[in-house]
DNA sequence: TTTT
DNA sequence: TTTT
């Protein structure tokens, strides 16, 4: 059947993201991104503002990036897509959660002027065990700068199978 | 602060729309959209599909359009943005729900072949009181042929404001 | 310094796709598709149309797809990128020319509602021999179905690497 | 017939925008703006980049936020479609130039950090008679901030049409 | 011609 | 909870 699921989200994160990991090693980084609507009210012509607050999920390489280079407050391009989950309230009812999933075939840009620019630890993932995956059969690099881009849709650019980042 | 909050959809009805009205007379119609990804599994080799089910609600103009040509199995093009609504359960908890939302500023294109051809009532909108609204001044036209897109976005066209569309 | 640059067009072919070869043996599909703009004047109230035509250049396996089931009057969704290509006119000037370009990182989806099922020859890629391509290991299949899907972007299915379609 | 004709485009200005005004009195503005995709190569696993140079054109009152607060240097989000325009040539032949239009249905964010602040001048668009055109008739305020989204799309604010900005 |  |  096919179809299109796509989203494209420009906004800060609220705070830092949380990243944990598979059993098989990769990261997953969750994060919260606020985008905002602004729009001047019909009647008294005063300014409105809506900010949407939404869960993102990153997995695999990029989320690895996002635990290195993007922090509370980062400026950040997403472009993932749909993803409802269905889990268990305490009292045993479905309750559902959407969010952004952002895997291989998504992307993720920093947007600040300075993207982590010397953000480069010396000893990158060193605690990323999650590098190891299958996808990444590269070695760790020292002194790495921070890329402003990653995944493999249009528009961003791809990181490689066998480099770390 | 701004920033960008769009989704982007292309999928099948469910069902048919679910359409109310606003004390304003506005309509709104609530449908429920399909999205399948195939993919092979890496181990396997075998197909695998996961179909995602979108809740999106249109309003307004473009309601009244999803009302009249849009139907259950219908493919549809939907451009919108994310809302998270927050509700209460019947156990006074909190709920949220994300929802699509299609307004003024969102799309919607019909992608069957014969989007609606012939479906033009003679006396459309004659139960959609919403046509009185704000936004739109104009009178119903009979025989109208069915739109096949509707939307202020990019690359559909735009319906007048004094025209039923 | 990235960046994005993303084109998405639904529109329909003026005729079939032209295929080539590259020395490698990928092909190379070249579509000229139409996209229409209809809005009201604002003075006359008449109904008005624009079409605009893209040159679209497929590449590697999505060329092979649009090659076996794309054809003049097809109606499909893509996305890619913009790229404008130098050349020189007979004349010796340089001229330009923009082309939205769909590889391995952009999608194409067929929307006509029978995409292609039933043309799936008996003998596909029997003279593509772009499919021993780096990119495809696999072999041919006799009787394939239509895909309606290829493409490694959000919602569209991924096509393996080690598989025809 | 319908469809769909956009394109989304971060990316630096390689210049100043130049701004023209239509007899309308409507402002025109054009930009050049810098996308680039990095990738390692192959073979050589180096690192490898290639810039794409895009031709926007802004109409309207988006022109005139891009005239006031977008230059040489700034990134952009931009949504908007693409547009084939056919000239003549001094040779009187036929030429082809391919632009992304961003007019009321487009949208347009600066994404710098300080996105045009304290840029705001104490009699701005002074110099702009196109801001009496039809479509906003307001006055021109003093001491406005930089607005840092224009556009009706999804996820940029709409400026109203009878304040200036 | 931008930017990292 | 971010940002302007």
């Amino acid at each position: 059947m096919a179809g299109v699921n796509k989203v494209i989200l420009i906004g800060n994160l609220g705070a830092d993201p949380e990243v944990r990991y598979m059993p098989s090693g990769d990261a997953v980084a969750n994060v919260r991104i606020a985008t905002s609507d602004t729009w001047k009210d019909k009647n008294t012509g005063e300014r409105q503002e809506r900010t949407e607050w939404h869960n993102v999920v990153f997995f695999g390489k990029v989320a690895e990036i996002v635990k290195q280079y993007v922090h509370k407050g980062s400026k950040i391009y997403v472009e993932g897509k749909l993803r409802t989950r269905k889990w268990q309230g305490q009292d045993g009812q479905d309750r559902y959660t959407t969010e952004v999933v952002v895997d291989m075939n998504g992307t993720m840009q920093m947007l600040d002027s300075r993207s982590g620019g010397g953000v480069g630890s010396s000893v990158p993932f060193d605690d990323a065990p999650a590098y190891q995956s299958s996808r990444g059969g590269g070695r760790p690099q020292s002194s790495s700068p921070a890329p402003s881009s990653v995944g493999s849709s249009q528009g961003a650019a791809d990181f490689d199978d066998d480099i770390p980042f």
